[in-house]
DNA sequence: GGCTATGCTTTTTTT
DNA sequence: AAGCATAGCC
């Protein structure tokens, strides 16, 4: 223990001895501030306090899991297991899952993911007769969970924009008639149990004595919420975070929360960490001068431990290819100087295409890397095909997972049955697959494909009544043996190397399924393995324990916050890709600001910022323009001829009649 | 009902 | 550039 608080410095110490009472710690960038998270709890525990009742929140798996490998390293594994740490929506998802009934919510729920949503969403419209010109259903997706992390509902949203309400409560209504939540549900839900199951509540503020929360100036609505619920009149509240890395505006986060911490929570004691341990004083000054850009934020000084180091490098090159030529090149050079490893490296970017240069380059040179958060995988047809097979096993009544697959591989079930069956479900105001139960009855629907609706109903139904447990694996691939999934791939794809491509897909779900049984030997069931696919707990790494492969890093800004690299490359420093060009539209130039921060502050001792003098956007060439922050940096003004181009093509308007471009604006 | 061709949209960031 | 949806043909 005394070990422990050895290594801290005068406020670290502070805030990890201060355990009662509300606590708001003001961690710069590189501050130690997980440090004082994890010792704090490892200070608890000295303390005496049962290891389950502490409660310690995080926004991704990746952070929670970090988490919990320091403390256990700290306590010894044992201890460190009972804590409980978590995301938000997996905590909320376990306490849901147990006292479902409380607010009776059906126990086993399914979770949209985010093509779910979407297809919900479709759904919605069409029963209201909303053409998808009026609004892009994604666009309506987006609109609906922004009201819900804003604690709207419907009829409040309704009074400001009358079709985006009545698209959220129809929206609301497909999803529970499908047993189903998005994960704005879930917190809103968790919510719900606390505030209208007393007894359930009282459970909880006696279990958690100690709560903490990580990258406070994350939290949205709903989530404050629940921890001001679950802090109850005891508050002991500690929470950690830095206002100048707020980056999730677009998700209901509200910065105001972390600054307004004090008022929230009187007699709060405010500590606020400095001194940075992570990076050179260069890479400190060019932080700071891009953050002091931005009018509102609490004022901070932020002293390096470190030397000047050297100095940062802005290249520019001619495009997004020699860009990545550029920076593997370059990682390689140092690696081969041997003034650097794989792993020390990250390459930063904004949005989610840029990547794909650079993985072009890395395998052609043979260099591993880890893509952070490449979607991709569950993007894929065939996992997502599969995935609707067994979510739908786990949850019958799945809408979205039934329409998906009633027709995958082909059974004779056209559009206009399909039709006919959502006609009919709609008029009964049930899921289509209840209305399909008695599919005979249905006027309209081919026999055909009456025949086959009732034969895929009888093969859900018997593998529904299975429990896997232990013998998942076999489950997952005798069920895809039964829907006659492989001929499909097989038909699909002439090719014997695509074909062999897209049938490893599936395997790998199969693999996935192993994992899972074998990491949760005790309690594995479908709902749970789909569960921890859903929420990304196990899925993202299929390189398994290889957590410490030498190679290189490449994420999004978003996912490089909380982490650290000796190297880091911060590519596309553009106008239009950084700042985005529709932030630059809807006014959100300060959070793309404190991106640009959080990007240069995971450097360590080297950074490198690229940007091209043309980049292909949407199939065409287009000229890039040196973004805003380079200037910032050097403390500059931009040169006479500089604009700020790079906004989003035509800027369509957000709703109301989508205008099809016409062919002369894009020329 | 199934398959193919054409044309249209897409690119913000995550649980 | 690529994936997806619709239309039009078998």
């Amino acid at each position: 223990m005394r070990t422990h608080l050895e290594k801290l410095n005068k406020q670290q110490r502070t805030a990890v001895e201060t355990t009662e009472g509300p606590v708001l710690v003001l961690a710069g960038a590189g501050t130690g501030k997980t440090r004082v998270i994890t010792v704090r709890m490892a200070h608890l525990l000295d303390k005496g306090v049962n290891p389950e009742q502490i409660l310690a929140m995080t926004f991704t798996n990746k952070a929670a899991k970090e988490m919990k490998e320091r403390v256990g390293s700290l306590v010894g594994r044992k201890r460190g297991k009972i804590l409980t740490v978590g995301t938000f929506h997996s905590f909320c998802v376990r306490a849901l899952r147990e006292h479902a009934p409380a607010i009776d919510l059906p126990k086993h729920f399914s979770i949209s993911d985010a093509s779910d949503q979407i297809a919900a969403v479709k759904g919605a419209m069409r029963d209201l007769h909303i053409p998808e010109e009026r609004m892009h259903p994604r666009a309506m997706q987006a609109q609906i969970s922004l009201a819900k992390n804003r604690l709207q509902t419907p009829d409040q949203v309704a009074e400001w924009d009358e079709l985006i309400g009545r698209v959220y409560q129809k929206y609301n209504e497909h999803l529970r008639r499908s047993k189903a939540l998005d994960f704005d549900d879930l917190l809103l839900e968790m919510l719900r149990l606390m505030r209208e199951a007393d007894d359930v509540a009282q459970i909880f503020r006696a279990r958690y004595q100690y709560v903490m929360v990580d990258e406070y100036q994350d939290t949205n609505g709903p989530q404050y919420e629940i921890v001001r619920a679950l802090a109850g009149l005891r508050r002991n509240l500690c929470v950690v975070g830095d206002d100048d890395q707020s980056i999730y505006g677009w998700r209901g986060a509200d910065v105001k929360k972390i600054l307004a911490f004090e008022k929230d929570f009187p007699g709060a004691r405010v500590i606020r960490l400095e001194t940075n341990y992570r990076s050179t004083e260069q890479i400190l000054g060019a932080a700071n001068r891009i953050i002091k850009n931005n009018p509102a934020r609490h004022e901070k000084t932020l002293r390096s431990h470190y030397g000047p180091g050297d100095d940062i490098k802005i290249i520019q090159v001619d495009d997004e290819e020699r860009e990545a030529v550029g920076v593997v090149g370059d990682i390689l050079k140092h690696v081969r100087l041997g003034d650097a490893k794989l792993m020390d490296c990250a390459i930063l970017f904004r949005t989610a295409v840029q990547p794909r240069a650079f993985e072009t380059v890395l395998r052609s040179r043979d260099v591993p890397y880890i893509l952070v958060g490449g979607q991709s995988f569950f993007d894929r047809k065939e996992v997502r095909d599969v995935l609707a097979y067994l979510k739908l096993v786990s949850n019958p009544l799945d809408e979205v997972s039934l329409l998906r697959i009633v027709n995958c591989p082909p059974r004779g079930v056209g559009k206009k049955s399909i039709d006919c069956a959502l006609a009919e479900a709609t008029k009964l105001g049930v899921s289509v697959n209840r209305a399909i139960e008695n599919v005979n009855d249905i006027p309209g629907v081919s026999s055909t494909a009456k025949v086959a609706m009732t034969d895929l109903q009888a093969t859900i139904q018997k593998f529904a009544q299975e429990e896997p447990g232990q013998d998942l694996p076999g489950f997952v691939q005798r069920l895809i043996a039964a829907v006659g999934y492989k001929a499909e791939v097989e038909r699909c794809y002439a090719d014997v190397l695509t074909r062999n491509q897209r049938w490893q897909a599936v395997e790998e779900i199969f693999n996935f399924a192993e994992n899972y049984v074998r990491r949760n030997p005790d309690d594995a069931s479908l709902g749970g393995f789909l569960e921890a696919l859903t929420l990304k707990h196990s899925g993202d790494e299929p390189d398994k324990d290889l957590g410490k492969r030498d190679a290189v890093t490449l994420m999004t800004l978003h996912a490089a916050k909380g982490l650290e690299f000796s190297r880091v490359y911060l590519v596309g420093a553009e106008e239009g890709l950084l700042p985005h060009g529709k932030s630059v539209q809807e006014d959100g130039i300060e959070e793309e600001r404190r991106l640009m921060y959080v990007g240069v502050t995971r450097a360590k001792f080297h950074l490198t910022i690229t940007h091209t003098k043309s980049r292909a956007r949407y199939g065409q060439r287009v000229e890039s323009m040196p973004s805003r922050f380079l200037f910032e940096i050097r403390d500059e003004l931009p040169p006479k001829g500089w604009r700020a181009t790079g906004q989003m093509p035509a800027a369509a308007p957000a709703r109301k009649g989508a205008r099809k471009r016409s062919k002369a604006s894009r020329l």
